[in-house]
DNA sequence: AATATGCGCAACCGCTCCGTG
DNA sequence: ACACGGAGCGGTTGCGCATAT
């Protein structure tokens, strides 16, 4: 597929945004809803892509989100998911309500691969750290999730990072505690969560943005 | 007190998926 | 059935802050 890009590089903004921009952002989401990435940054009088503005907006300005740390609960509740669906980022934040997925793969990246690995656990396999190697032939399992299964389709192994999860092997389903309902966003159906989460996550899996306080 | 290093977060980039003509 | 365009996702990078030396 050709792709065009996604705006007029040279004639947008990059980096930080200022508060003149959030405030333009949030103005104009207020008045018109979202809709039209593309043709927002224009209407609203950015100077921004449209990517730009709906990662933003996801992420930071959105007036649903949760701020703050992410509780125990949360935690636990990101490395069960994690365990079952890998890097979905998109899933897992549909679970956790005011949460977004950058927010929850920051923190996977820098909180929890540390502390599996502290408990001696792989943070891709969820396996003991020892057992990688064997683990790896264990990445049959993958195949058996069916979540994983239905989300990242086999072509889906986009940018070959997601090959990586292909390593990301389930180590034993069974013995996972897949009570999906630990702080849960809606009722969830522990029994049949793949097509659900998929289309919840292209539906709305939100994403949000820890906020720190930040940006100017 | 100044400098170096590490950590965490926000943002960008490239790719795939999905809907529409 | 095919091609195109828009939207969304996941990985990576860069910057700023905090802590250690």
């Amino acid at each position: 597929m050709g792709r065009s890009p996604c705006c007029e590089k040279g004639h947008t903004n990059k980096g930080a945004w200022t508060k003149e921009e959030d405030q333009r952002l949030v103005a104009y989401i207020k008045a018109n809803g979202e809709g039209c990435w593309r043709s927002l940054p224009k209407a609203a009088g950015l100077l921004r892509c449209g990517k730009s503005c709906r990662l933003r907006w996801m992420n930071y300005l959105r007036p649903d989100l949760k701020r703050g740390n992410i509780t125990e609960e949360e935690d636990e509740l990101i490395i069960k998911l994690h365990q079952l669906l890998g890097n979905k980022w998109s899933l897992i934040a549909g679970r956790l309500p005011g949460r977004t997925d950058n927010e929850i793969k920051n923190y996977w990246n820098t909180h929890i691969k540390r502390k599996l690995l502290a408990r001696g656990l792989d943070p891709q396999t969820h396996g003991p750290v020892n057992s990688i190697v064997a683990g790896v032939a264990s990445s049959a399992h993958h195949q058996d999730n069916p979540a994983v299964r239905s989300s990242c389709s086999p072509q889906s192994s986009s940018t070959g990072h997601s090959s990586d999860y292909g390593s990301t092997s389930v180590t034993h389903p069974s013995d996972i505690d897949l009570n999906l309902s630990i702080s849960p966003p809606r009722p969830s159906q522990p029994s049949s969560p793949p097509p659900k989460l998929e289309a919840e996550a292209r539906g709305g899996a939100t994403s949000s943005a820890k906020t720190t306080a930040r940006t100017n």
